[in-house]
DNA sequence: CCGCATCCCATGTGATACTG
DNA sequence: CAGTATCACATGGGATGCGG
């Protein structure tokens, strides 16, 4: 396997040697969110072969980057230090990947965990601690995801189901149904109020007003 | 080949889909330092088959993200402005893959254009622009590299000979003589002073006491 | 069920040779 | 100079099996 180094003394080739096998980068993406269960990755990746998967995690875990931790009753992988160190990768990645996005492919899914680090990746800081800090809970498709900001910081959760949880946060909260429109919102190519005219959002519950803060807090450039 | 495909409507399937086969971003990453022609890159990369740097070639105009240019008499490769958007993406690849460099493994070379690319991933502009403009003429193993520094820029250009430059110049210059372990100079490991009592960097004119600037502007962590 | 290991085949990659 | 052609081999993809 001498032949599949690149023989450059390099930070880029080394890197690209560490991370560059097929899927790899798609593992530490979904670990970014937190630590998984092999089972929790391949159902975040149906298409991973399970070998391929089994391979990536070993190599993953010889060249330090994650580790294997025990969860409750079975176990995790989780990323080390250094793994993490890879966040700033994986957001470039996704800010430039997110021009080719284009419209979805039949077949074609989203994750909660890949949503969740396309939020993390279109967040802006900059602007959101400027603004109020506010809680919204999108139900996209089959999945909802929590996004509580506060100043310039952002958590992501899961949620189960919407519920009546608007009076529980003394913060400005909204929910929302919707699907993978919700990229033309992040790429301004829909505004606010022509995503709830057109029913690509559909408010639940709580203030729809707050779509508009939502849509300038989490922006990325389209083509 | 869809099978190839991740299945996932997502940024950073999507990057890794048009970015992530073998080759691709060190192509990408020679090319941000200027427009190369075939025999350029193929140089810059020793071991890539040709038939590889051929198909990635055209992969890559395929996916917007290279062009072919005429050139004097010939014909370069050049990033679209879609292309040049990955400089993000090869800069933190650069500063995460740094810290598993390590040392140098038989055979490793360090090109002109990973050099290149090396010293931006390292430059720091907030700490630069506190300085004077300096202008730094690197001689590393068998090239050249002029890295002009002023306020917060930096250019990055190959040079001949050192020669006689030492007046050419208003600026601060200096001049020196090294190899790989100039890396532990930009990560700290090595201080200027150790340096050049070690005779890692040699001076060859100008005023060696700059070469402490230098540390202080290019500068990435290690391990 | 979870966490893989095995098998087989398609495709991608690498080395070398060769051509417009 | 700028690639194509060919062939051997390594890796990836998909289905299936299997122990704890």
């Amino acid at each position: 396997m001498a032949a599949r180094e690149y023989g450059q003394f390099d930070g880029i080739a080394t890197a690209v040697e560490l991370i560059g096998e097929r899927w790899a980068l798609l593992i530490v993406r979904d670990l970014l969110v937190g630590p998984r269960r092999y089972s929790d990755l391949k159902l975040g990746l149906p298409k991973i072969p399970t070998n391929v998967l089994s391979a990536r995690l070993k190599e993953l875990q010889s060249s330090g980057i994650i580790e294997r931790i025990p969860l409750h009753h079975g176990l995790a992988y989780r990323l080390t230090s250094f793994g993490q160190q890879l966040e700033d990768v994986v957001l470039s990645l996704g800010r430039w990947g997110f021009q080719a996005l284009g419209e979805p492919k039949p077949g074609e899914i989203i994750t909660p965990d890949s949503m969740a680090m396309t939020f993390r990746t279109a967040f802006q800081p900059a602007i959101a601690r400027l603004l109020p800090a506010t809680t919204y809970d999108a139900q996209i498709t089959d999945f909802g995801l929590r996004l509580q900001v506060y100043s310039d910081q952002l958590e992501v959760e899961p949620f189960e189901s919407v519920s009546k949880r608007q009076s529980e946060f003394d913060s400005p909260y909204v929910s929302f149904v919707t699907d993978t429109d919700i990229h033309k919102l992040i790429a301004g190519e829909l505004s606010a109020t022509n995503a709830l005219s057109s029913r690509s959002i559909k408010i639940l519950s709580g203030d729809q007003s707050l779509l508009q803060r939502f849509a300038q807090t989490f922006h990325l450039e389209a083509a």
